[in-house]
DNA sequence: TCGCTTCTTGACCCGGCGGTCAACACAGTG
DNA sequence: CACTGTGTTGACCGCCGGGTCAAGAAGCGA
């Protein structure tokens, strides 16, 4: 199994190369659209050295939303302080989630992976189903505090999900010319109004800055 | 071009047949893993029948997404009361979408279209655009009359049409076990929270009822 | 220099899938 | 019944893309 291979420095550079150039080239044209020749063409090596670093094409995909999960909970973590009131860390998860997207427009959101291929779709669904579960979490004491409308947690976690996921897509996709720090502000202010449960506190809310 | 082909009544059920069968397989499956030979043994036919009715496969996937645009614009055109107040009119609308959407599983959101084949992209935006322009035009006498936050109504309008996509595909995949008027009217909150310029105003038109 | 390991190459293989089309069946009409 | 048009069949074809692997190159350490 390739996975278990002690890669030199060069191999690992190589190896990078290869996730980067597919990354771009996933993003563009999407899974099926994206040949491995034309992954070792955009790295400028041959075919066969493609398997050398990962088993199938499969692979390498797997790989690669997985980074892109684990990149993204990261940018989501240090954005979130967890001293702020619930709703509150809805709002700095959901725009670190745009900024992020709108730096790494060649990885996209989770959500549009989920969509791109069926045979992922289950495994694929744990970056979503993580994601949901965290924000449900926050939602629940924003509920239990009075300060998140009274909804179930889990349903209004997909409003949050969604919305960033859709952004994400619309920004990508180049329909929406907006600076990322505006979207990011925008959609901050949608998903507080729609979660907030008076609008004195979304106003809170939406007036805290975190340094 | 099949598309001028004169079909019987005979003809036209066979057609129908395959459209019916191809959209559940999609919608199963997804474009590129539903292959040709699985929607004519799904109709029971041999595999060249197809193309007499149809000039290749892209060409029903087409059809099929036309289909379900002017479907889902019928439904949300039914739905809208033309007297209401812009943010009404948006509840009304994201409801029917939501309502329809759970009706026709086996027909997907267009956002979902819109992801899977890069190669009807372009297209395929058409009927997003189409619905997000819709929305827009009433935010924008929504901003006018004061009832909608002083948003940009582009911007807005990509999140109504979002939050409707996406929360039909989480429904259709399992995720949302909700009765699709329970899932609707909990959509129509959350938009109409979302845009409202302040509570007294979502109250009002959460409060309203259309017989 | 030699031996071993890692990395790289590209011609080739093969299976799968979209699409073809000659032959045939069926239906309707004069 | 003969003719015409519509509808149906399935063996076959060709192309494409994922994957293979023997041969060779490069790098490293003794």
């Amino acid at each position: 199994m390739t996975d278990d291979r002690r890669l030199t420095s060069q191999g690992q550079e190589r190896k990078q190369q290869l996730l980067d150039q597919a990354a771009t080239l996933f993003a563009e044209r999407g899974y099926a659209d994206t040949r491995v020749l034309d992954i070792v063409q955009a790295a400028g090596v041959a075919k066969g050295l493609f398997y050398w670093y990962f088993e199938n094409k499969e692979a390498l995909f797997r790989e690669l939303v997985e980074l892109n999960r684990l990149n993204l909970r990261r940018a989501q973590a240090e954005a979130i302080d967890l001293d702020a009131e619930p709703l509150g860390r809805i709002r700095q998860g959901a725009e670190a989630s745009v900024r992020y997207m709108a730096q790494y427009a060649n990885f996209f959101s989770l959500l549009e992976v989920e969509n791109l291929e069926k045979q992922f779709a289950d495994e694929l669904r744990k970056g979503t189903a993580i994601h949901t579960a965290d924000v449900a979490a926050i939602i629940r004491a924003g509920v239990a505090d009075g300060t998140i409308r009274d909804e179930d947690p889990e349903v209004a976690a997909y409003g949050v999900v969604g919305t960033v996921g859709y952004y994400g897509h619309f920004h990508r996709t180049g329909r929406l010319d907006l600076d990322p720090d505006e979207l990011a502000a925008f959609v901050g202010r949608f998903v507080v109004c729609a979660l907030a449960s008076d609008e004195s506190i979304a106003r809170r809310v939406l007036a805290a800055r975190r340094s």
